[in-house]
DNA sequence: TATGAATGAGGATTCATTCAT
DNA sequence: AATGAATGAATCCTCATTCAT
């Protein structure tokens, strides 16, 4: 048995704890590996409950991507400042993505591994997620180059690239944070945002970004002091 | 049935039919979803034949992993010319990791999706190809920056989270690509390239870098003329 | 939901509530097919209130069966003239079963076809009833011997097989009329009877029966004027 | 375990077995109650090996449905002798009948029962074969009618109903014939006979339907003499 | 009188895998 | 070199039924 059995509590309840144990076994397990009875196990309940609550495997992992994609994306949200210039933004967004992420390795790991490696539905649940989170990116980018003034402007394409781009460099840096110990989301962060605002070749030749403001002449990139 | 049915041929050749037919089916389906029986048709062959040869479902998903694997890094390494400078190295690295990925798309879904996503042991195969790859990028900035005369040189862990948002931008670029018509192998290596070492900052201030030769002031990216 | 939700009502009309919604479902659906939770939900009230008063599935289904036999069986017992001769008692009961059945398909639908299929003890219930109906008419059959002067009688398991017949007729004849457009129970039942009266030689010979006064000489059997 | 083993078998063998075992189970529990364990468990096979030859509950309930009315109409059709006389014709299906349904109780009991209470697509398929039965029916009155120089012949319809009702009183007869201990196909057919030929006024007035040929004065009905 | 919360038991179906030839 | 025949073990899902209020 899982959890400590605390019986009879309203459906919203226990909705939520089964949808924990739910989103900790795909996490952890895959889709198709996990187990109905392993969750309900999990959500010290009994598979019926599971089943008369959340409908079926398909419908709980389904609540679980769109659960889990809600908080990571306001996550996000949050820790962008909208008075901030656009490269402060971006670093806001960072942080609080990879912390979010290192905060919720189960329910990352269902929106970046699972959801998208099973099919249909899923694979468009979690698409539509990312998509969400590449179009805040690349109006990030496009309101920089005009604050840039730069004109003109980059064409559309580059910029959905560069999003793209960047937004998969996030992604594998969570995964690197996770793994390596002592790594810190604030230094994950810092690490991609040098990578990502002044490149490999600024940062050969010394031009890194430094949160204190814009690209810097700075002797050394930012490092987070854990 | 799946292939044309030509009886008696050398184990090799048998061999590799299934190897085909599973890293298809794999790719399109995922590793569980995928049933032996479907892998055995679209061989054309008998199921037997392949518990023969290859064993047990898992010991050929671990073969398909490392035939891709293998195949996708010897593709990098002969696109990386070792005389070339660094940023020309990577440029090279990159196109052909493009042009790989996305004549291959099912070995790139296995390796990149499905092996990453069914647990044990074929994450690990999955990562110590990636690790490959990794290392094969590390040690291109490492020496950039050596060149760059750049003293001291980065920081390792550093260093190391630059490769690892580097592969991370390729691996969401390739996706990025493969689903978007028109956008070519050499074009995705571009706006890649052009994010890895100008920077959104670089390119902001119209730093862009271009093939032909280091980080110039040219007036425009480097879009890859289809 | 079902039915519109009135609370507290008496037992007894709660009770034939939920015998309604389990005829109309167990007739359409089946025994086994029919759930607790339609039934419940059509009879507009919670699962455990059908526990409380009907006490299980089959005993609900018991009840059904034994509602709906005594219906039936009233009906074709009123259908039937004490004082008419035999002929015209059998025809009115012909006409009462056809427009029974007609007016409730559902209860004759579990009756004929579940209560019959479903083994012990509902099938019993269902034997019983029908006894009672093959034993009016068998009277009918051996009463008619007796005021034809016929001597000596027919033997009795001759009269049982006839009356077997002739219901087993009458059921066939009841689907048949509720299946095909525009056959009244008046015409169904007269069909029946001139068979069963006047039989296919005697129709054949233009011997067929007529509600006006026995066995007739009549060119054309009778129809119903609908 | 229902049969002994003897392993390795053809398919085709296996698949008689299966359905064998299949007709017995759903004959007796019905096809809801009936279980696939129990159904293998009688054949003598695994589940699975059910599974791979029948495909599906529903697929193995169709078959089965098939090979009985197959065999069912077979029968009825082989005898009926077709240059006898109308009466002569309709007697001999009749007693192939009874005799059929007397020796195939389950498979019986699958068409009569069982597949008209399950819903689509099984009553389909119960009812082409009754439709097949009912035709040959109509078409044998019809002839009849024709033969007994009869102008102008019985409407349609009449005949539709007449033919409905002697299949109707037939498939009564069978389960009394198979209820009642002593009684004899053959007996079942003739009491039918005379109740389908004669009808009940004939037979009360003496004029009794008689094997030997056609509606004669005899003094009593045929019996069969067992 | 009435119900929201909860489950034990069982059933259909699938799949990786092996045996005998 | 190759396969038709066969199965043990799970897995998803449903349902009649009860408990606590």
């Amino acid at each position: 048995m899982g959890a400590v059995k605390s019986k009879r509590m309203p459906r919203a309840v226990r909705e939520q704890q089964m949808m924990d144990a739910a989103v900790r076994t795909f996490g952890q397990r895959g889709y198709q590996a996990a187990s109905m009875d392993e969750i309900a196990d999990l959500a010290g309940v009994s598979k019926p409950l599971v089943y008369l609550y959340l409908n079926s495997k398909e419908d709980l992992f389904t609540a679980c991507i769109r659960r889990e994609a809600r908080a990571l994306i306001e996550a996000v949200r949050g820790g962008v400042r909208p008075d901030d210039p656009a490269d402060r933004r971006l670093w806001g967004g960072l942080r609080a993505f990879f912390t979010h992420t290192a905060q919720n390795p189960d329910g990352w790991a269902v929106l970046h591994r699972q959801a998208r490696t099973h099919g249909e539905p899923f694979a468009a649940e979690a698409a539509a997620m990312r998509k969400e989170i590449v179009a805040l990116v690349t109006q990030l980018i496009a309101v920089a180059a005009r604050e840039a003034h730069r004109d003109p402007s980059l064409p559309d394409r580059e910029v959905a690239g560069l999003a793209e781009a960047l937004v998969g460099a996030a992604e594998s840096l969570a995964a690197w944070a996770n793994a390596t110990p002592g790594v810190s989301a604030k230094e994950a962060a810092a690490t991609l945002m040098n990578f990502a605002w002044a490149g490999l070749g600024g940062l050969m030749e010394g031009r890194a970004w430094s949160p204190a403001g814009g690209s810097a002449q700075a002797p050394a990139p930012v490092s987070a002091s854990v």
